[in-house]
DNA sequence: CCTGGGATTTTCT
DNA sequence: GAAAATCCCAGGA
């Protein structure tokens, strides 16, 4: 069952610590990839030096000032993707970074290597033609399967990565699953 | 136009 | 720990 739209008209940081225990799913060229996610980090407004949309909205950027429910994809570094959850009200730039998922084949974890955001979205065929898709759509969406993880083990921290963002590298916007070993950095 | 750096990862010393 | 892979964007010449 895909996530609704209604779940992604929350606040930021409560569905980035909701995603954790979802399922990632995508579908591309008849294969089914599936993922736990496992850790998240929030990216909130026009201030928050870390996000792209602190310096305005650009072309690359322009999805994360759209509709909450849909997917913000874009290259870093030259050549990794990267998967965010765009949310809140139009026109207000905020997304939440999937940094990590559990890859699942045949029901069982498996040997995927998908404990980064670079290398989930190579693993699940994830790029730039995806950026922009809704999230009802059927080649990627997310969904419950009835998982409920404890609030005990949900671990809020510093994001990774942002030690250019001035105060808001110290933000505790990041959360992840306590002791999964496919958390990126612990 | 050129330069520098990034929400990363791998490979080297 | 440092360097390299190499696209997108901002800022300065």
């Amino acid at each position: 069952m895909k996530l609704p739209r209604k779940f992604y008209n929350q606040k930021t940081l409560k569905i980035a610590q909701d995603l954790l225990g979802k399922f990632l799913i995508r579908k591309y060229r008849g294969k089914k990839y599936i993922g736990k996610i496992v850790e998240t980090e929030g990216y909130y407004g026009f201030k928050d030096r870390a996000s792209h949309a602190s310096r305005g909205e650009t072309e690359r950027n322009k999805i994360m000032f759209g509709r909450a429910g849909h997917a913000y994809i874009y290259l870093i570094y030259g050549m990794y993707y990267c998967l965010n959850i765009v949310t809140e009200k139009e026109k207000y730039p905020a997304a939440v970074l999937i940094r990590a998922v559990e890859p699942i084949c045949r029901g069982r974890t498996c040997p995927v290597p998908t404990n980064g955001p670079g290398k989930l979205c190579r693993a699940f065929k994830i790029d730039k033609k995806l950026n922009g898709e809704n999230l009802q759509s059927d080649k990627i969406w997310i969904e419950a399967r009835g998982f409920k993880i404890n609030k005990k083990d949900i671990v809020r921290a510093k994001r990774i990565g942002v030690d250019y963002a001035g105060k808001c590298k110290d933000y505790l916007w990041r959360f992840y699953i306590k002791g999964n070993s496919y958390v990126s950095k612990i």
